[in-house]
DNA sequence: CCTACCGATCGGTAGG
DNA sequence: CCTACCGATCGGTAGG
C-alpha cells in the first residue's frame, strides 16, 4: 500500500518535471517510466492514461488556486488590499509548485473533452473573481476609471509567468518579490 | 518560380497556424502537407527539416523585434517616452503576426542546437536594452527606484501575452489598446 | 511535385 | 510489477 501510494506520486513528480521542461507533446510514456524506474507498462496501475496524468496535475493546480484566493481575499476590507492579497496568494502558490505550475499554464490544451471545457470555465470564473475586485474598487474610487479586462489581464500576464523566476541565476528573494510585483502592478514604474 | 514561391509562403503560414494552435511536437509533417494540399515529402522541398521551419518562424520574428525596438526608441528623448514607445512597437509587432508571435513565444524550446543557443542570446540582449531604458530612467529621476529586472520581466510578461487579445469575443480597440497597457505598466492602476 | 518505403517510436493492451 | 506485443504514426530518404 504504501509503497503504490509513494509510486503514484513518483510518477506524477516525474511526469511535471518532464512535461514542463519539453512539453507534454514531447515526453513519452517509456521517457516517463524510465525516469521514475520501472517500465512503461507499470504506468497504467497508477493513471489510466497519458492525459489522465495530466488532468491530475492540472486539476490539483486549479483548486490550489481557488483556495488561496478564498483565503486571501476574506481578509481584507478594501479592495485594493484584496486584490494585493489576491495577488500575493497567486504567486506563492506558483512559489510552492513551480514545475506543476508551469504545466497549468502552458500544457492545459492537450487535455482532451469534457475536462478541456471544464478546465476554461475554471479559469474564466477565476479571472472574473479579479475583475470583479477591480470594478469594485474603480466603482468607490480606490481605482482609477481603467479597462477593467485589460487590468486583469495584465496581472495575470505577470503573475503566471512568475514561475521564470525561479530559475534565474540573478536569485530574487520570495517575500521581496511578492510585494514588488504586487507595487508595480498597483502604482507603475514611473515616478 | 512563383508557384514555388507560392507554395514556400502557404508552407509557413500553414505550419504557423498548426503550431500555434496544438503545438509543434504535436503537429506531424503529415497534417501539416494535408493543411498545404501536397504530399508530405514535397514539404522537403521547401524546408530541410521541421526544425529548419519553426527555426525561420523564430528568427523572423525575432528580427522584426529588433527592427521595431530600433525605429521606435530613437524618435524620442525622454527615457520614459521611450519605454513608452519600445512597449507600443513591441505590441505592434505582436499584431502585425499574432500565429508567428505565439510560435515564437510558446515553442521556441523545439529549437535544435547551436540555433536554441542563438536564439536564448538574442532574447536576452532584447531584454537587456529594455532595462537599459529603465535603469536610465531611474538614473535621471523619471522612474521610480524599482528593481529593474523585475519591473522588465512584468513589462514582457504583458507584452508577450498580448496575442491571447486577438481572439477573444469582448474585442479591444488596437489603438486604444496599445496606450492603455503602456499607461497601465507605467503608472498602473491605483488612483 | 509524386509513390513507395525506411527504422524508430508512439500510447496502450493482454496476460500473468 | 513484468514480458511480449499491437496497429498507428513519426520524421525523413530514394528515386524519379
Amino acid at each position: 500500500m504504501e509503497t503504490t501510494i509513494s509510486t503514484k506520486q513518483k510518477v506524477k513528480q516525474s511526469a511535471q518535471k518532464l512535461f514542463r521542461e519539453r512539453g507534454y507533446a514531447a515526453i513519452g510514456m517509456r521517457e516517463l517510466a524510465k525516469a521514475v524506474g520501472i517500465q512503461a507498462p507499470s504506468l497504467y496501475n497508477h493513471y489510466k492514461s497519458k492525459d489522465d496524468l495530466l488532468r491530475e496535475i492540472c486539476f490539483d493546480m486549479a483548486h490550489r488556486f481557488f483556495n488561496a484566493f478564498g483565503g486571501a481575499v476574506i481578509k481584507e476590507k478594501l479592495f485594493s488590499n484584496k486584490l494585493k492579497e489576491a495577488i500575493k496568494a497567486h504567486i506563492d502558490v506558483i512559489a510552492s509548485n513551480p514545475e506543476a505550475a508551469e504545466v497549468f499554464f502552458n500544457e492545459w490544451m492537450f487535455l482532451e473533452q469534457p475536462y478541456l471545457l471544464e478546465f476554461k470555465k475554471m479559469r474564466l470564473e477565476y479571472e472574473m473573481k479579479f475583475r470583479n475586485i477591480i470594478e469594485k474598487g474603480i466603482t468607490n474610487g480606490e481605482f482609477k476609471n481603467v479597462n477593467s479586462k485589460l487590468a486583469a489581464f495584465v496581472i495575470f500576464s505577470t503573475l503566471n509567468a512568475t514561475y521564470e523566476l525561479y530559475s534565474t541565476k540573478e536569485k530574487i528573494l520570495q517575500e521581496q518579490m511578492d510585494e514588488d510585483i504586487a507595487q508595480l502592478l498597483l502604482k507603475g514604474i514611473k515616478s
